[in-house]
DNA sequence: AGTGCGACCCGAACGC
DNA sequence: TGCGTTCGGGTCGCAC
């Protein structure tokens, strides 16, 4: 669920809050998060000095100097800084204790997130980073590089939404909202989009997605806040969650249906099947 | 190669 | 009320 907006309200809260730390100790109740070996993930990033943290797309780097900690939340996942006095929740796996009497605690109820400890100049060659695609509002998204990346495959345009190889970093609930505002049914080919219609996918991923970061992302259903951080960009959703209700743009109702195993929303009226 | 789908998880929502 | 069942969602890996 925590996609890119959100990914990224997480990382600068916690660049704000913990740069600077030294990891003293860590436990790890449930490993299975970390990928590779535990015992080479512990010894290696303890009496380390927190030097940087960032995102690209939904991963988060966590800087150690030369080794950096990859850790991606998948849907539930999220970071707490407790106090290392404090009981550990059952749902918290991996726990960083750090050199000012608080934890780094990794929180994941469905425990699909993963951890990776890599070289830090490295970061940039590991198989997951490699593939990914543009950030929906980085100028380098262009409706020509959309349509290439399109235009051949007879996937459905959710789909194609979803696929971090080409856009990085959206998720259900955004591709939902980005194809409302560029007029697109999901279930439209790939093949079959025009390049004005790309030129609307590009223009709603930056405005949606510049809009949600600076709302800092949005908390529905389990992704509430984490490190007391609460996102706005739920009262913004114009299909997403909205189905059997009226659509803002011309009172439809917006209906919900599968696509690729996902529930998706849109509005029958504005995103029409064929034009 | 491109596409489809089960597996990984477990709490919430639902059905009986 | 209380039990069992289904659902969902990001990504990987396997099957076609």
């Amino acid at each position: 669920m925590p996609e890119i907006a959100e990914v990224r309200t997480v990382a600068r809260t916690l660049s704000k809050r913990i740069v600077g730390r030294k990891i003293i100790g860590i436990e790890t109740p449930y490993d299975k998060i970390i990928e590779g070996s535990v015992l080479d993930f512990k010894k290696s990033i303890v009496d380390k000095y927190i030097t940087n943290i960032d995102n690209y797309g939904k991963w988060i780097f966590i800087t150690l100097g030369d080794l950096t900690i990859m850790s991606h939340l998948r849907m539930e996942g999220k970071y707490y800084i407790k106090p290392t006095k404090e009981e550990w929740n059952k749902h918290e796996h991996i726990i960083m204790h750090l050199d000012d009497g608080t934890d780094l605690r990794y929180h994941d109820v469905r425990k699909f997130g993963k951890m990776v400890l890599v070289k830090t100049d490295e970061i940039y060659k590991q198989k997951e980073i490699a593939k990914l695609g543009i950030e929906p509002d980085n100028d380098s998204l262009t409706k020509e590089y959309i349509y290439y990346s399109i235009h051949d495959s007879k996937l459905p345009m959710k789909s194609l939404m979803l696929e971090q190889s080409i856009i990085n970093g959206l998720g259900n609930i955004y591709a939902d909202e980005v194809l409302f505002a560029a007029k697109i049914h999901p279930l439209r080919m790939g093949s079959n989009i025009k390049l004005d219609e790309c030129e609307r996918v590009k223009e709603a991923a930056k405005d949606i997605i510049t809009k949600a970061t600076k709302m800092g992302g949005s908390t529905i259903r389990s992704y509430t806040s984490s490190l007391g951080v609460t996102g706005h960009y739920q009262d913004e959703l114009k299909v997403h969650t909205r189905n059997g209700k009226e659509c803002f743009e011309c009172g439809s109702i917006i209906e919900k249906i599968r696509v690729g195993g996902r529930g998706t929303y849109f509005c029958p009226k504005c995103q029409k099947e064929k034009k």
